[in-house]
RNA sequence: GGACGUUUAGCUCAGCUGGUUAGAGCGUUCGAUUCACAUUCGAAAGGUCGGAGGUUCGAGUCCUCCAACGUCCACCA
């Protein structure tokens, strides 16, 4: 396509799907497959955060893949061996609480029952592969220049033997343990889950005080009445008066069961004697607290017993009594309060505000029951570490591993790093089993009383594998090295781990970033990566979450196909601030295209102008991509405004690039964003027009441009590139910059922004007098010799760019035009008398009043002492310069007032 | 109970280590169909920076307190 065939309006549609396909041709998605340049340069890896097969993609998706690529496209076209590495992953309980779902509404009571585990697996591993065809259509949509040789799944077979690898290291070092504890129990989804997928809501609830039986001693509260059932201890202060006499002696209560709690009395620290009645009965079985009660007890030498009376099937079990027996929890709980009631032992019932946990798959409240499991222990020396894991998740964020800061991990804004810490100090073990079916297999099996960890079975009948599956974050904590092919000794591995940049968003601070270091650090001693940007979440219009629930959902590859992938991307990126959420609407998306519509008219007209204007087929055919400033040795400068438009040049090359190094996406874009439209389109390509002879400059501004926007809009840029070059935007070199902008330059540029101020001033008179646009129009300005200068030398331009008949230098303005100031000139246009004095007089006097306070205050600063010797001396002297020239300007105005 | 975040033009948001008369986009008002673009162009109106103190020559920008909204955390027995 030539561009003479460029349409008016840039067309997203033909242009993205050709254009990623001619990128994925090239290869340049792959590392290996780069020019020499890269290959020779830095290595830059981003791990794409894996997306859930539980779906499609959502606007979240989007906005990472835009951060990722901006990233890693700025990093590539810098000349670094940049990559990123996608994948998908398996989610396991997402995912399969997903697919029970859906088996659910099409009519299945209990899908597990009713398929058995192949079965299901087969339905569910069916779903997930639909589901990451569509993800992986969606993110080549989005132009994300991913490398899809090294495409990877969290479930696939390197990643399984990734995990038991992994599992096994940790098992033979002794930090993985099986243990009988209260876990956190879903019902409904049959599983445990970790303190992390627990989701707190609050709700009011009861909060009932009574006494065990009529003879017991103490008085005790709770908001689950049903689980006294269960209870085995109470607990109270050492030092409480009121019960101390009590601590050591047991008591047998008839509770109605159909046996009697044995409930002894037990000191403890933790226990508040300010807070409810000052004792705690402890119920072992199902809290984690009491359970740690238990277990000190059992220490001491002085053990309570642990009487589970809930089941998995999250009813009463036969432990809590025959009456109870088969009751849901509700159901036993109103019983136990009645029959409390009824024997006069409950002491008061009140409402209460509660936080309860509830399955952030499931929904249902997370129950907790004593369950044997594999964790792993946060607290364990590793054998010759002399750390545990939780000191090396310290050290990665605060002095880096062994004091090294080449191995801290530097959290974007550094606010997430305190979040992180004050986490790391709370964690608990993690528990690592689940009894869902859809995830990696535990790699341990047992025979009889034999157990056997390892990545495969072993040899010899009999042996049989836990049933249970490892917690999805495990395999996404290795994500960033597994993908690169550990356990092998890959090439991979060794030149992009640890990869450079992550990104994620907030809300997996604690679940993924902080396993992704656990992982790293406890296997190589090093970080998964180097800086990590957390960015917000992006909410709707009126700042709702966007969720399927609130029906606010919206498609990307919907918005894509009406308003272009670069248009989303932009609007995505602009007006967003590390760690902050941002809002999405139609307005955005719509700014967004008409930028890139405006980008694609710029390209059309400086192309078109170029063809015009030489004859002599000027065009530069690049070829050889290390040579991507072959166009600027060519151009020469001639007027104020070249000069201008290429410091201007400079200026943002620098700027972009700086803002980018250090992840600020919006002030980058929006920087040239400002540039591009009202600079370069609203005032040098205007003025283009008038001074003709600019193709040389356009044709180093353009590709320039192009290049600065390729990380934001990849593919109108790539698009317009090829228009003129053979070789392809994505590797073309980045544009270098000139820290040191030659200083002469500075005073071209102020002397540029007078003429723009001149300009804007003699339009904006005219447009006061309510003078039609098309009409030519007369102006006259009093200027000093430097302005008169200016004013000469730009002179087709400003009368261009006013419409203007003439434009004269004179001594005053005649009797009977309209006047303002612009600057320290006068100005004059002629009305031929038809001219309102008095608006006049009103119009400069409003000016004069607005002018005084200013210099007022500025003259009393600049005769302050303190302020002249303590402020900088920059500072001093620009607040002199501007102040002599508001006082120039209101000695203007004063004389044109005089004049009137 | 603890911690963190937010509070700047009608709306959505920028304002780095304190230093010119506080910015952008959208929206609004007025004007424009001239040869890149009406997904456009020109011009304008509109905030004193949540509140109260303080530090400083100087505070939207630092400190203290308060308020509203939001988020996360906690073994609220």
């Amino acid at each position: 396509m030539d561009f003479k065939d460029l349409p008016k309006a840039y067309d997203s549609k033909d242009v993205e799907a050709y254009i990623y396909k001619r990128w994925e041709e090239n290869g340049f998605f792959n590392p290996d497959k780069l020019p020499e340049r890269n290959q020779q340069g830095a290595p830059f890896c981003i791990s794409m955060p894996p997306p859930n097969v539980t779906g499609v993609l959502h606007l979240g998706h989007t906005l990472e893949n835009a951060l990722m690529d901006t990233m890693v496209r700025f990093e590539r076209m810098r000349g670094k061996k940049a990559v990123i590495v996608p994948g998908t992953d398996h989610a396991a309980i997402a995912t399969q609480a997903k697919v029970e779902k859906m088996l659910i509404a099409d009519g299945m009571e209990y899908p597990r029952e009713e398929l058995g585990r192949e079965k299901l697996l087969e339905k569910i591993r069916e779903f997930a592969e639909g589901s990451k065809a569509t993800m992986i259509n969606q993110i080549r949509k989005i132009g994300t220049s991913c490398d899809w040789s090294r495409l990877a799944y969290t479930f696939d077979e390197e990643r399984n033997t990734a995990v038991n690898e992994l599992f096994t290291r940790m098992y033979n070092d002794g930090l993985i343990y099986r243990g009988y504890r209260v876990v956190n129990w879903t019902v409904k989804g049959q599983s445990t889950c970790s303190d992390d997928e627990i989701e707190y809501v609050d709700r009011k609830a009861k909060f009932y005080t009574f006494k065990y039986s009529k003879d017991f001693p103490i008085v005790i509260a709770t908001t689950r009445p049903e689980t006294k059932l269960g209870d085995t201890a109470v607990a109270v202060h050492p030092n409480d008066d009121r019960y101390k006499q009590f601590i050591g002696q047991t008591f047998s209560v008839d509770v109605g069961a159909s046996k009697p709690l044995n409930i002894k009395v037990i000191a403890d620290e933790e226990v508040d004697p300010e807070f409810g009645t000052g004792a705690l009965g402890v119920t072992p079985a199902h809290s984690a607290v009491d359970f740690a009660m238990y277990e000190k007890q059992k220490a001491k030498g002085d053990p309570i017993d642990i009487i589970p009376v809930i089941g998995e099937d999250g009813r009463m079990t036969a432990e809590a009594g025959e009456a109870y027996q088969g009751l849901t929890a509700v159901e036993a709980r109103e019983k136990f309060v009645q029959y409390l009631k009824d024997n006069d032992l409950l002491i008061k019932e009140e409402e209460i505000d509660q936080s309860v946990g509830t399955s952030d798959r499931y929904g249902d409240v997370i129950e907790a029951i004593p369950k044997t499991q594999w964790w792993l222990d946060m607290n364990k020396e590793i054998p010759g570490r002399g750390k545990s894991l939780r000191d090396l998740m310290r050290d990665a964020v605060t002095t880096g591993l062994d004091g090294d800061k080449e191995k801290l991990v530097t959290i974007t804004p550094d606010r997430f790093t305190k979040l992180y810490l004050d986490r790391v100090e709370n964690l608990r073990d993690w528990c690592l089993s689940r009894q869902i079916w859809w995830g990696h297999r535990i790699p341990v099996w047992y025979k009889g009383e034999e157990i056997h960890v390892g990545n495969t079975a072993p040899e010899g009948e009999g042996w049989e594998q836990d049933p249970d599956t490892l917690d999805t974050w495990f395999s996404s904590g290795s994500w960033t090295f597994s993908t690169l092919g550990w356990p092998n000794e890959t090439l991979d591995l060794n030149t992009f781990h640890p990869t450079q940049w992550m990104q994620m968003g907030y809300e997996i601070l604690y679940l993924w970033l902080m396993r992704m270091v656990l992982m790293s650090t406890y296997l190589f001693n090093d970080i998964p990566f180097k800086d990590a940007y957390i960015h917000g979440i992006l909410r709707d219009k009126e700042g709702k979450k966007f969720s399927k629930s609130s029906g606010n959902g919206i498609d990307p590859i919907e918005v894509v196909d009406e308003y272009g992938s670069d248009a989303l991307r932009i609007s995505l990126l602009f007006g967003i601030s590390a760690g902050n959420d941002s809002r999405y609407y139609t307005e955005k998306i719509e700014n967004g295209r008409n930028f890139t519509n405006k980008l694609w008219n710029i390209s059309r007209f400086i192309l078109t102008n170029i063809k015009q204007e030489s004859s002599s087929a000027r065009r530069t055919t690049n070829n050889d991509s290390s040579e991507g400033e072959v166009r600027s040795s060519k151009y020469e400068i001639r007027t104020l405004s070249d000069k201008w438009i290429l410091s201007r040049l400079e200026e943002v090359t620098a700027s972009v690039t700086k803002k980018l190094e250090t992840y600020q996406f919006s002030p980058a874009g929006e920087e040239l964003r400002d540039f591009t439209w009202n600079d370069l389109a609203d005032w040098y390509l205007e003025i283009a027009k008038v001074e003709k002879g600019k193709q040389e400059i356009l044709m180093h501004i353009l590709p320039t441009i192009l290049k600065l926007w390729h990380p934001f809009m990849p593919f109108v840029t790539e698009f317009i590139w090829s228009q003129f070059n053979q070789d392809q935007l994505i590797v073309a070199p980045w544009p270098q910059s000139q820290d040191d902008v030659p200083r002469t330059m500075d005073q071209e540029v102020n002397s540029f922004e007078t003429l723009r101020s001149l300009i804007t001033d003699l339009r904006r008179l005219r447009a006061e007098q309510g003078i039609e646009a098309a009409k030519f129009v007369e102006y006259s300005i009093v200027a000093d010799t430097y302005q008169h200068q200016l004013i000469e030398e730009n002179h087709e331009v400003i009368k261009s760019l006013t419409r203007a008949e003439s434009i004269n230098i004179e001594e005053t303005i005649a009797e009977g035009w309209a006047t303002d100031v612009s600057g320290t000139m006068t100005i004059g246009l002629n009305l031929a008398g038809a001219i309102d004095v008095e608006a006049e007089k009103i119009k400069l006097q409003k000016e004069i009043e607005e002018l005084a306070p200013y210099i007022k205050s500025t003259e009393a600063k600049l005769e302050n002492a303190d302020f002249t010797s303590k402020a900088p001396e920059h500072v001093v002297n620009s607040m002199k310069d501007k102040l002599d020239e508001a006082k120039k300007k209101q000695q203007a105005l004063k004389e044109r007032m005089k004049s009137l």
